[in-house]
DNA sequence: CGCCGCGTTGATGGCAGTCAATTTCAGTGG
DNA sequence: CCACTGAAATTGACTGCCATCAACGCGGCG
């Protein structure tokens, strides 16, 4: 069901936020009179690798990937950014990676940073929201890391397709309409575009998700998607295998 | 060379900061006053998974990880924690990994986070501190997903020994006595404990580097362990090859 | 000495990358 | 309405890499 509550919301923003329901105003969202919008087409590049951090940006609509591009053609795809994901962060005073919108249609905020690093100076509300936004960029980090150090690609997929509805749905959600391009989420997880293709059909086979055409899928059984996701202390009690704490004197000579 | 310049250094904390030669002063370096210091053997914990954020958390000396066990008994590694080195954070409050040093002898300072978050409300020096230290974290955080992406073993194991030669040493080294075991590799990179072993000694072989003992490890060729760092961009002069910007209307039929 | 943890090496099977062919699908023009 | 086009997605065959199981060497310590 899509909702179509505006008809001034344009038609590819329906399509890809119809799913977010979080009535929990995203970080920066109040400063939006301060933003520049920015409405691009697929591909359109957001920042250049390597540019210097001039501005914060917030997803409005559409999605957009941050990658870097490595010298073999390949590309690791370290964030996906959906409605509402504040990004623009970086690391001495440069950006390391490059963001590029991932569909035609997406729309960016751009707010000027010396504006609001002086506003972060004097409200503290606005420090935190700053704050909020790095963790949460450094949550889906930690989950990406996750999530490639699976062992098999089957498990990748699926834990992908959770993640991303959860994300897109704003909870848990058993309906997900993909958001970018088997190339895309190939490039994300680090599996080859054939890979993610047989890994999403081998999974509808085993009854585990359902396909509708080729973007949205349903998801039938949870659980078998979620497998190795239980910490392994939690299945004994929080009790955790007690470690040898035997004492090892390190002894390696001195060189040169 | 072992650095020796203080008697008061404990013999555990030379072997492995003599490489940390670092000039500039490393975040809350300045607030050590206010710490606790926790001395820790191999193992031992220093904050669980799922625990509240009380504390920040500094490493003055040894080595700690930070991880998530999974349900089928692996582990993944996913910062690795070395002397200077600020962590603690957290999201809406919970720490989602848990952290123990990784080897005998680890010094670890405590802060008390109430008494640091109303510092950094004051002093703007504090609140950039700790904002550099989220950078890096989430730095190392970036490079690991890189090297999570890479293809084969062998590239893995190569540019984790150039990164964890370079954060040791403050800079491009030659030299690195390896902080931790296999076993903690292998949980890093996501491999096994004998692909780990094999690909050193495959390097080994072909010259790239040489082995003195089991965690010495001496670079050199280093370019063959970079390989696939440059990106594309850079060899085409930051021409990035044209996308075909076609507008492509997303139309997928309304479900349920 | 014997045990244990750590690291290395060998043999084997399975999974994923690569190359290649085919199908599907959306958009376009007749 | 239908054929054409090019991109996206799927499927198949094959090769190569890595996880697994197993055995062994080494050093420290009881």
């Amino acid at each position: 069901m899509i909702i179509r509550n505006s008809s001034a919301v344009r038609a590819t923003e329906s399509i890809w936020t119809h799913q977010r329901v979080t009535v929990r105003q995203s970080p920066l969202e109040s400063l939006e009179p301060l933003a520049a919008r920015i409405q691009c087409t697929r591909g359109q590049e957001i920042y250049k690798e390597d540019s210097p951090v001039n501005y914060w940006y917030r997803i409005i609509s559409g999605v957009a990937r941050r990658f870097s591009a490595r010298a073999d053609g390949r590309r690791q795809i370290v964030d996906l950014l959906l409605p509402g994901d504040v990004f623009g962060f970086g690391a001495r005073g440069k950006h390391h990676f490059a963001v590029e919108a991932a569909i035609d249609g997406t729309v960016v905020a751009r707010y000027p940073r010396s504006r609001l690093d002086a506003l972060a100076e004097s409200d503290a509300r606005i420090a935190r929201e700053l704050r909020d936004a790095a963790c949460e960029a450094m949550s889906r980090l930690h989950a990406l890391i996750l999530n490639l150090g699976r062992t098999t690609a089957e498990e990748k997929v699926g834990h992908f397709l959770l993640k991303i509805a959860e994300r897109l749905a704003g909870g848990p959600s058993d309906k997900v309409v993909l958001p970018i391009s088997r190339e895309d989420i190939a490039d994300h997880l680090a599996l080859s575009v054939e890979t993610v293709s047989r890994s999403l059909t081998q999974l509808k086979r085993r009854g585990v998700i359902r396909l509708i055409g080729t973007r949205q899928i349903r998801i039938i059984d949870r659980r078998a998607l979620a497998k190795g996701d239980e910490d392994q202390f939690a299945i004994i009690g929080g009790q955790r295998p007690a470690e040898p704490y035997r004492a090892r004197r390190l002894a390696y000579s001195d060189y040169d």
